[in-house]
DNA sequence: AGCTATTCGTCAATAGTTTTACGATCGGGT
DNA sequence: ACCCGATCGTAAAACTATTGACGAATAGCT
């Protein structure tokens, strides 16, 4: 039955998570325990090391998560089309077109029309861009780098490998995609 | 230098994800690139991974994914006051209590004031809403294992204890979390 | 008991994202 | 050459979540 019980009862992430999967396998018997338990896990640590990351990386510096991830994909694939990055970056057209809007001010990227095709909006990130990036990505990467501290080289490797799978099957013909 | 290339040059997750870390290790040598491909991925996974629950289980249902994680966590750790809720659900009080205004007129849940303590406000599902849950939370659950099935036993016991570790890490003092 | 500081839930304001719709542009078939 | 359908970026509107501030209520100290 389980009632109540207001009193405090451990509020932690992995005692939180053992509870919710041991609760459910009582309750629904056939239940993937193992794939509930990393997909759990997986969105928690996500959601802490994303608002970690932006809170002491980021927004000290002037910028959104978004805006980071943004900049970060232009830098990675060198002057590209809205499309494009929307896809790379995992944002929707709309809000490129509007983070672009913040950010070209800022002289942190330049937008030309396609020559070849004026339908298309070409967003290169300018030196100044690109120098702030590299700085933004030095600090970030400071941060990654003590989270994954925390793990064993073969941990780490192991984590690797999975997300890779995972990854994988996230293109999938069956998996459900933006757009 | 590695100027534009418009050209298609793969749009897929991984091999973004690789070009990114080599790229990034090139200019900025000191990159603790292990770190890096790790969180990149990790992000991408959990992004399509969201996506993919929420529009092929819970929108078609009639809920919203933060919906289906409240209802969720109350339905793990019984009548709780807001605060918990919200904490262990991993939104804000505000975010929580926006939500039940939704979600009581739906009969999913309850609001009572605690008897013991009139500041504090105690959230419980409904018989309703405990049924309806348990529903979501099969279909939820299918669609998991199947993102899991990808994985060996051996990887997916790998990405747990990894994910684990992160979530300890995820409670260490130099993290900053929300509040 | 009385006073003060803290805690809790909610509201208002803000910011960011998605959805929908539209104008501009391109490509292909006739 | 001319349409018709599709594609691209953007603007407007609806929605959601976060922050900060406030009223109600409580606990601790004197």
């Amino acid at each position: 039955m389980a009632d109540s019980d207001t009193g405090d009862a451990a509020l932690d992430s992995l005692s939180v998570v053992s509870r919710a999967v041991e609760l459910t396998v009582e309750r629904i018997p056939d239940t993937d325990a193992d794939a509930m338990r990393a997909v759990l896990l997986l969105h928690r640590v996500v959601n802490v090391l994303s608002y970690d990351l932006e809170s002491s990386v980021h927004r000290p510096r002037g910028w959104s998560w978004p805006a980071f991830r943004l900049l970060f994909t232009i830098w990675v694939s060198g002057k590209q089309e809205s499309k494009n990055v929307a896809a790379l970056s995992g944002m929707s057209r709309a809000a490129v077109s509007s983070l672009t809007n913040t950010l070209e001010p800022m002289g942190l990227l330049t937008r030309e029309v396609d020559p070849t095709d004026k339908r298309k909006m070409l967003l290169a990130l300018t030196p100044q861009g690109s120098a702030e990036l590299e700085t933004a990505l030095k600090a970030n990467n400071q941060r990654e780098s003590m989270w994954a501290g925390a793990l064993s080289p073969a941990e780490l490797g192991g984590l690797g490998t999975a997300l890779e799978k995972l990854a994988s099957v996230a293109q999938s013909e069956w998996v459900n995609k933006r757009d």
